[in-house]
DNA sequence: ATAAATAATTTTGAATGCAAAATGCAACAG
DNA sequence: CTGTTGCATTTTGCATTCAAAATTATTTAT
């Protein structure tokens, strides 16, 4: 959960330009980006957990990684309580940090929660998107469908992303869309580990056409009540897959 | 403001027997509880700015509050870290960290999101809650009303209050229940400088008695709306007070 | 005098040092 | 052999140290 502003830079008065142009005349002219060490290494290290080169129950080897990121035990060790305060590492006294392991029951405590996140943000967005946005959206729609019918698993959950991700920013509310990011992440591992059935596939298709009927009628209800039941769904799923590995693999591993 | 020192002194070996004295035998073996410095001073700090001993925009002084708690800088930077990911405090590059202040847009986008998940407690809460708890909420609701006819406003906020934990509680999503902890935490300050009007008094007590009805009936989706319903007024309400007050005092200091 | 420039002090971010705890390993008894 | 015990090594938590940056005080120039 990552809620704070984090702000890296001074407040200068120029915070219009907060992404674009970097650049006025020469490249030296940009903004002097300063980031504190922790900061930087709070998303290295969120980036090696969540793309699997840290495991889940592995130990996190404080030597090692400080070596290879070139800095001190100090800021590697600030990073890792504000990742074991977002639930991706676990603190043990004396022990150290452990990535943590997803369980059938985080699950089931986190989908809802993602559920509600989201039907919020659809309840926002109906009221909030413009047309742009939603042509964005309408065309992401059509490629993942695209990719539905050539059987492209990978094309598919990157659109459906893409969707997902539109929606919550068309939402405009910043806070919620870091929550849910930081919740999406705790359990990203685990979806890419859904091989969904055919049924299901089609179900969720289904879903993401209801989806985009309630956006274009910018019925707000309507379509946080389609993405909690979609994330429901999506909850099953995922908890199928993991209870079928953690059994083939002799319990808990992702 | 005189806080205890956290460590006892140097740390000797005979700090070994102050924990190991509950109980040898019968009931069981109980757990060895050790908490490192840190999670200790997450705690305490986030007390601190929670109830207001450190005010919103002041800088948080490192090195007298090294000093009170007894501590070096090490462990109480780490539990900044955590404390600024939680959104409580403001970390500034060079310029070390300051007690968050709290704007109308943050409140416009915490209470939405306080709402949601409000709604899905009071959902989950209907389908878990078993007699007791019912009749503890009961309880407090009763209470709650005799504070209202009383015009007690402290003690009809902590009777709210404690109907609020518990449909959270009775929720048993323990992760659900600590990022509701952690937004409340966030709007604490703001929440107790909203002085109701009556008619605003009056809905909020009607809301509670619908609510109440919704939990007798084990009624999830009215439980959730009406706590939604209810969110939504009690945002306006404190955004109208906040409003106020930074008017009146040249802009925002909460 | 006021404002700019510079020096002194404090504060901050990060590296290093050190003692307690945990871990690995070898010697030894059964 | 197996499993316990004692010792050496590594890891961990925290204190301390150090350099860079920011802040304050002081001096100098106008």
């Amino acid at each position: 959960m990552q809620l704070a502003s984090l702000r890296t830079d001074p407040p200068k008065e120029s915070e219009m330009n907060d992404v674009a142009s970097p650049e006025r005349l020469h490249p030296a002219a940009a903004q002097i980006v300063r980031r504190s060490l922790h900061d930087e290494l709070i998303e290295r290290m969120r980036a090696l957990i969540t793309d699997g080169s840290l495991a889940p129950g592995q130990k996190v080897p404080e030597k090692a990684l400080c070596e290879q990121f070139g800095v001190s035990r100090t800021p590697l060790r600030e990073a890792l309580k504000v990742l074991a305060h977002e639930g991706l590492v676990e603190l043990i006294p004396n022990r150290g940090a452990t990535v943590a392991r997803l369980t059938v029951e985080d699950l089931d405590e986190v989908f809802p929660i993602m559920g509600a996140l989201e039907a919020l943000a659809g309840e926002l967005a109906c009221t909030n998107i413009d047309d742009a946005a939603l042509a964005e959206i309408e065309r992401a729609h059509v490629q993942m469908i695209a990719c539905y019918a050539a059987q492209d698993l990978d094309g598919y959950f990157s659109h459906n992303q893409a969707i997902h991700d539109a929606i919550t920013h068309a939402a405009g509310n910043p806070m919620l869309a870091a929550m849910q990011s930081g919740l999406a992440g705790r359990v990203r591992r685990a979806r890419y580990l859904a091989n969904m059935s055919q049924e299901r596939w089609a179900a969720a298709v289904a879903e993401h056409e209801e989806m985009l009927a309630a956006l274009r009628k910018r019925d707000g209800t309507g379509l946080g009540r389609v993405l909690k039941r979609h994330l429901e769904n999506k909850c099953a799923t995922v908890k199928e897959a993991l209870a079928a590995r953690d059994a083939e693999t002799g319990e808990a591993r992702t």
